[in-house]
DNA sequence: TATTGTTATACTCTATAACTATA
DNA sequence: TATAGTTATAGAGTATAACAATA
């Protein structure tokens, strides 16, 4: 049982505790600008939850978020103005819109995961195994409680499907 | 041990916890309205810088934030507006000035911090005592673990003394 | 008339650059 | 001259209100 090498789940600890923090950001409000991220905080809001809800329109996503569809509207010119984010026109209304996340959308919330993982594991290197495993347990737990808790049906943030994902990712 | 009322460090969990997110606050950048508070979250990270560096002056105080001079030195004016924040002379040298938090301001920290905690508790209350043991030891070590690796000698954020502290709260 | 989305306007936050006053 | 702090000025984010288009 050492803290090197053949540890369990130590990239499982980071991409819950990733995950957890995201949820944090939708739920209390934002980090901002967390890595190196060419985006803000409030567009990367945006992607989270166009990652899990493709299609939707501005004004769910305005709900969603907490915000206005001034602000939004405003954010999604410039996300689309990087081509992060597009607008195509609604089939069922010709008022709506949807949005939707680009395959550049897609890759660069992939490639911030890993980036936030790799800080994450450098922090996570130097707790004893034991702390980590409680770590991991207790952040499993919380998550499960935090969206059944706060966000009763509602499917924000939180990373598609985590590597430790055994209970409700998203409860409704 | 069941899960209502005689369950040890329940609030310790809370206040460990809502510490790592402050840490995470600073060291990544920030959240944003949090709760319901009237100041900003950019203002937010002044008041805590502040808060365990008292009198430091606007040079050391935009470095700890990684800002500018400029942005910090507005961010002062309309805490001091608000009564938040006091700016005095510095005794060291005439071009300097040291920055104080009021009494308004280590009030309004304390209030926020309770705010914070009510709300963790109530996700917390969902979880198993086992599950919430080991998600506070967890916090605690990497608290400790990211204290050490990120910021050393840096004492930024982190509450100044929290319920559940054997370790370094700041490191040197 | 109610709803979706946009634009008009205003305030905060941020940053680069220019400025004042010390040292 | 170098440093501490403050003002320009400009871009992004947010919000209220007014507006166009659709239902």
């Amino acid at each position: 049982m050492n803290t090197v090498s053949p540890l369990p789940g130590r990239s499982d600890v980071a991409a819950v505790a990733s995950s957890v923090v995201e949820l944090l950001e939708v739920l209390w409000g934002g980090g901002r600008d967390l890595v190196s991220a060419p985006v803000s905080v409030s567009q990367l809001r945006v992607l989270y939850v166009l990652e899990n809800n493709d299609g939707i329109n501005l004004r769910t996503l305005t709900e969603t978020l907490d915000s206005r569809p001034s602000s939004v509207s405003r954010l999604c010119d410039r996300l689309e103005a990087i081509g992060l984010v597009q607008r195509t026109a609604s089939a069922a209304s010709r008022r709506e819109l949807e949005l939707h996340l680009t395959p550049a959308g897609r890759t660069f919330l992939t490639d911030l995961r890993t980036t936030r993982e790799q800080a994450l594991e450098r922090i996570l290197d130097a707790m004893p195994g034991a702390d980590r495993r409680a770590l991991l347990a207790g952040l499993q737990s919380f998550r499960t409680a935090a969206l059944d808790t706060a966000a009763p049906g509602a499917s924000a943030a939180g990373t598609p499907a985590g590597p430790g994902d055994a209970e409700a990712t998203r409860s409704a």
